[in-house]
DNA sequence: ATAATATGTTAGACTATTCTAACAAATTTG
DNA sequence: CAAATTTGTTAGAATAGTCTAACATATTAT
């Protein structure tokens, strides 16, 4: 059974994983907030637990057994961040720390409730896939609202940052999921677009917050 | 912030104190499944931080420091319990290993929460005592049924002991906490006692058992 | 009260996870 | 393409928590 360190990395490699599932040593010691030594350390004891695949100065990978216990972690955080919001009455920018902690709790039975009580949900407050307890994770293409043009009108799906901070904005600004909004313009200068949507007559958002937010182009 | 391996340590203490506060290493080592040399150490290590008082030779005893720290991890290993089984329909056998883990969390919000949604609860599934958020533990003054008399009715109100073994032994014989039993009889020779109770007419509980079995007398 | 037993301590070692300093390889750039 | 920069590795050390073996103190029982 893997520690809750080591389950850390597998849940970073797996989320820095590019296109060919590769990621290098310095990213995933930045992104743990651990010296590259600490990092190329560990990346040496997964490997003989075969959970990674890595040679000298190569990127790593994860294996299968890698891939798939990491998207079980990720699994038992988004189910917990699910709970968290639609059964015990968090705001979405509260429950990243707690499912940060609560992922590593070994208990089945714990988590198949959570899932049975939300309804099997595919996912998360933040608009992010739920694996299904085999490990597997559908992916979806949301379109940054960044890419949108002036005249569409979107959906607001899914999130890429979940920071508290970035959610704090949204909620300052009635962001929610699932709001539909029309993109008046954009302003070639700095690449802000103009929406509207609910109340919101007229809502500039900077490149920085469009990037972040996934929509689904419905006219 | 004490790790979790020191919480548990607390914990334990705060659980083997006898009359005068006092807990000797070798019980605690005992009781954590720890040697003795671990638990010394441990101890010492926890007396930097003024969580134990310690001196060579002679038991330990938790400040009041200590003992509010464990009693607040107490609190959150009974809040859980109680929210497994009111909320997440489990069975009163199977909740410690879950708790066990979660008492661990540092989420004061999410313990809240649980406290709020179970209307803060006094006991938890097994009849013990839930400290309050101050670290304050009330006090039940209950019989254990092996001492009780034949021809007296009791209410069975909490256990001293909740193994999933002997939970499962009560649920096999359909016992539970409320329910109210008569003494018909005991048995010199082993200390049994013959005792009848909702639809069992006559159900004989060992001594083991009735000393483990916490009630109040109510004629 | 002394021997036998139980309890507690010290010393030294091991694993997991982390660090810094020094060095080596790979990549980028003028 | 060679120099500069970035990236990665090795070596050595630190801390937390654990162990066993050996020794010391306390307690119990004759």
């Amino acid at each position: 059974m893997a520690s809750t360190t080591e389950e850390n990395y597998l849940k970073a490699l797996y989320n820095l994983s590019n296109s060919q599932g590769e990621v290098n040593i310095s990213e995933l010691a930045q992104s743990l907030g651990v010296s590259m030594p600490t990092a190329n350390s560990m990346v040496k004891s997964l490997q003989k637990t075969d959970l990674v695949v890595y040679e000298k100065y190569k990127p790593v990978t994860l294996t299968p057994k890698g891939q798939k216990e990491a998207a079980l972690i990720i699994r038992k955080h988004r189910l917990t961040e699910m709970f968290l919001v639609k059964k015990m009455g968090f705001g979405w920018e509260e429950v990243h720390e707690v499912a940060e902690q609560i992922e590593h709790i070994h208990a089945p039975k714990f988590f198949e409730r959570m899932d049975e009580m939300l309804g099997h949900p595919t996912i998360d407050p933040h608009g992010s896939p739920i694996p299904d307890n085999q490990g597997r994770m559908q992916e979806f293409s949301y379109t940054p609202l960044s890419s949108c043009k002036a005249g569409q009108i979107v959906q607001l799906t899914a999130l890429t940052n979940s920071s508290t901070e970035f959610l704090e904005f949204l909620n300052s600004r009635k962001l929610s999921l699932g709001i539909e909004m029309k993109i008046l313009s954009r302003e070639a200068y700095d690449l802000s677009l103009v929406v509207s949507y609910a109340d919101h007559l007229q809502e500039t958002l900077s490149e920085k917050v469009s990037e972040r937010l996934l929509v689904r182009i419905i006219g």
